[in-house]
DNA sequence: GTACGTGCAAATACTTTGCAGATAA
DNA sequence: TTATCTGCAAAGTATTTGCACGTAC
């Protein structure tokens, strides 16, 4: 199943849940959304679309698809959670000046940083969070 | 100048700033410590050792560590905010079950990886953040 | 003595919880 | 119908600020 933003629903499917207005809301903007988003992203974006949404309703929408593994969470240096639809590992550069954040894929993941970790700290690896810090194209212009 | 923990403090004496029993106190434990600290870690020292310090002293002088470039703050998918004496880039290993966290320095940096989003997005990389998650040696063996 | 440091109370910000009422299926 | 979803109020947690007092130098 597919929704109007063309999201695969399968995942909610399987589970007791329903399509609320809320729920559709919050993904489709996640979904269109060119940068990961905050809760306070999406209260702005809710504002702005005249839809009305309690906080409290999308911080426990969050924690649902979070816990579907529909969006993921992750943390950058200013200690805001931010989301975005789950899919393929990347990661995230992020303009120190206006902090857009461009969401990345490397040719050369991190595997012998891992292996040499696992080696010499005995650590078994299960992931990695990965974030540059730095000047966007504008940015650096100015 | 050095203190009983054999931090050099020099930074401290170019500013107009004092050994307070709280700094000296607070600088050791970071010095001390195997691990970074955080504000409920280091309020548990204080306790530990019967030494009376406000949270808000903590907090405050945190702050100061950080601006005078002593100290270095860093934050990990749990989004509490830990620090550390400022010393040579390196990374943490954190063990998703006991939450041991070490630090680790890698042979091979990320200069590459650095270099190809700067060709591919055009972003100027200044720093990046990479933490592993994994499991420590003990809680692998339970 | 004076500028820096500290404690306390209060303010702010962020997030979670309980419960009653609303709604999708 | 009924299990899920939602809003509201309140509580919980983390952090910051103002102000008066304390203290290192």
């Amino acid at each position: 199943m597919t929704d109007a933003t063309g999201l695969r629903y399968d995942k909610l499917m399987e589970k007791k849940s329903r399509f609320s207005a809320s729920r559709n809301f919050i993904l489709s903007l996640l979904k269109k959304s060119k940068q990961p988003l905050s809760v306070f992203d999406l209260q702005k974006e809710f504002e702005a679309k005249k839809f009305s949404v309690n906080k409290t309703t999308i911080y426990r929408e969050l924690d649902f698809l979070k816990e579907q593994k529909i969006i993921e969470e992750f943390l950058l240096d200013d200690g805001v959670k931010r989301y975005e639809i789950l899919s393929k590992h990347h990661h995230h550069a992020v303009c120190v000046k206006c902090r857009k954040i461009d969401c990345v894929e490397l040719e050369q993941e991190l595997k012998s940083q891992e292996r040499q970790i696992e080696k010499n700290n005995k650590f078994k690896i299960i992931s990695h969070s990965l974030e540059f810090y730095g000047l966007c194209p504008k940015c650096q212009a100015r």
